[in-house]
DNA sequence: TGCTGGCACTCTCAACTCGTGACTGCTAAA
DNA sequence: TTTAGCAGTCACGAGTTGAGAGTGCCAGCA
């Protein structure tokens, strides 16, 4: 749709959202010459950047200011005209490090990262949590609680465990339990998550010569338990981060912000469709769908174990972000995840 | 050290807390006099307000300004002249409602309520997990998990799992586990969680004849997972509701506070002391013991299960917030919890 | 002795003006 | 195609001002 950009466009362009990150002022045609050798005059930066902002690439916020990127032009910057980052071999040294010290726990690793990450990018990180389609069956536990409620806890690869629980009000011993559990690991030991369903379950569970409410009951809660339509869990750290920048002064925009940080399912639907993807991924202003963040962007990356994707790291800030930079953080950040990960616990 | 107020200073006071929680703008004696039934002039109010200042009761903001509680006097209408409140049957209803409609996992309950608590107060809201030391050991299960390690999960009365992870890398087979599993389970099915030391761990494994390394990695991983120094957990909600607030426009203020709610441990030492504590508590800036939220107060109320407070819900807000309200909607909720939990898993 | 009306004084706050500086777009010449 | 120059626009900060709210104090009165 849009043209494509000559070198020297190209140039001033990128030059405008490089001094645009760094100063959070609008960028005019003086600063350009100024600070940068472009070998032209200010006029001619002028005719170039009134010809950009005609094709959608910058954005003059007021007549006498000078210009901002918008959506389109951090766009074309991050698409073409960024210079990727990578990490000194000191940092990616000192992520090794902290990864080393932490926890096995899975739960403490997620919200270390979260932190970890936060701190580094100053600005709001998040993290989707492993998805369980693709993790393997390890363990399931049926346990007598009380003489109305029992737990069903189910174990995956990477020590993930859900837990819900189920009433039996007709009554039914431990040991029952015990070998219903036997059971049910007989029957899925070693089985891709995705591939248990609930009909299965079901089914073991009818065979065990239990009455039909507790039949329902059991199936039930095992069934929540083992499948996989719930929405892993979303963390996140850093929103006080939010509060250095320049364009958060502003307590409306804070505040619908806040909101979605706050709201699992929300920080969720951002980066959903970066979820299965093995691809870093950024999303600028209004191509994160929403209307209340159209100030910010999001930029993801996917964390793996053994061969698969299972959940991402993202760091949500203001569009006027680092973007090389924070890839590359967010990047070398999963990069000791991966390890992590594959060290606790190698298939 | 406070002389004895008089009936009139007394009902100034009361007040001006009252108006100022109400309208944010500090109080003088014209207002005092034209909105409620004195029966004296503003004058005779500005000779005892001129007092409670010297008394330390009021503080002036600045020459021309009305006046405004300070810590002591809203400790004074907190403890002595602050009408308690009580909620409304509709209201008392639709908490009920709001807990019966909700999950059984504990988690999801503790998250329930906590979000529950935000939007009912407008505030921000927190609350400190059950703590395990007061429940009862239901179940210890070690899980295989792969060649090198091992899952421990242990079940608390209120269906509460906590796991650990832990090596073996001399190697253990699935069925060893169990039978330790099942040892465990013998020694200290049905009893308190602190009355199980990890001496008695250590001891219990030690006598499986198993390998040095391995007894030691169990007992330590066992150890914690038994063991009660760790901090329950805290979670909270409704970060958004202090930009609402007009002191904190200021994101000085605003990003400090921030902080602390983003730390659980932070938020654990704000109502640490009232954790075994079966009364409601209130703590009035200063008193919160930290320089970074002076400005704000914290409502505290117990939740129990059986007879043991076993962790506590709280509120966090300006100084200058309705405490008899939230006071009155936290042991609301507190009390829709309580009946909850023993609905859910009576002992 | 306690209360009150009156008054002078103080101080904040919002509105307003105004000059400055930073841009721009345009034009005419190189 | 580029450039220098110039007029025009606009935001922003500083300074000013008036209104309003509130106080403390004092002298008189019940």
């Amino acid at each position: 749709m849009r043209p494509e950009l000559d070198k020297r466009k190209a140039f001033i362009l990128a030059t405008v959202v490089y001094e645009y990150v760094a100063t959070a002022e609008p960028v005019g045609s003086n600063t350009l010459t100024q600070k940068y050798n472009l070998g032209v005059s200010s006029a001619t930066i002028r005719n170039e950047m009134a010809e950009l902002e005609a094709a959608g690439y910058l954005v003059q916020p007021h007549t006498s200011a000078g210009r901002v990127p918008s959506d389109a032009g951090y766009r074309t910057y991050v698409d073409q005209l960024m210079r990727p980052e990578t990490l000194q071999t000191s940092e990616q040294r000192r992520l090794h490090d902290e990864f080393r010290a932490a926890s096995r726990e899975l739960d403490a690793v997620i919200e270390h990262t979260t932190r970890l990450l936060g701190q580094l990018t100053r600005n709001v990180a998040f993290m989707v949590a492993p998805h369980r389609d693709v993790q393997t069956f390890r363990h399931i536990q049926l346990i007598w609680l009380s003489e109305r409620t029992g737990l069903a806890i189910v174990v995956t690869s990477l020590g993930l465990a859900v837990q819900k629980t189920f009433d039996h009000a007709a009554g039914i011993e431990a040991d029952e339990l015990t070998s219903l559990s036997n059971r049910l690991n007989a029957a899925f030991g070693g089985k891709q998550m995705r591939d248990i369903s609930t009909a299965d379950v079901a089914r073991i569970v009818s065979e065990a010569g239990l009455s039909a409410e507790l039949v329902a009951a059991l199936a039930g809660a095992l069934g929540d338990a083992v499948g996989t339509d719930e929405l892993p869990a979303v963390i996140s750290s850093g929103a006080q981060h939010l509060l250095d920048q320049p364009e958060f002064q502003d307590l409306r925009k804070l505040r619908s912000i806040l909101r979605i940080i706050e709201e699992q399912k929300a920080l969720y639907d951002l980066v959903a469709d970066s979820v299965g993807s093995s691809e870093p991924n950024i999303k600028i202003g209004h191509e994160l769908g929403s209307d209340d963040i159209t100030e910010c962007s999001v930029v993801t990356v996917p964390y793996h174990f053994g061969d698969e994707m299972v959940g991402v790291l993202a760091v949500l800030g203001p569009r006027r972000m680092p973007y090389a930079r924070l890839l590359a953080v967010a990047s070398g950040t999963a990069a000791s995840l991966n390890r992590h990960l594959a060290d606790t616990d190698p298939r």
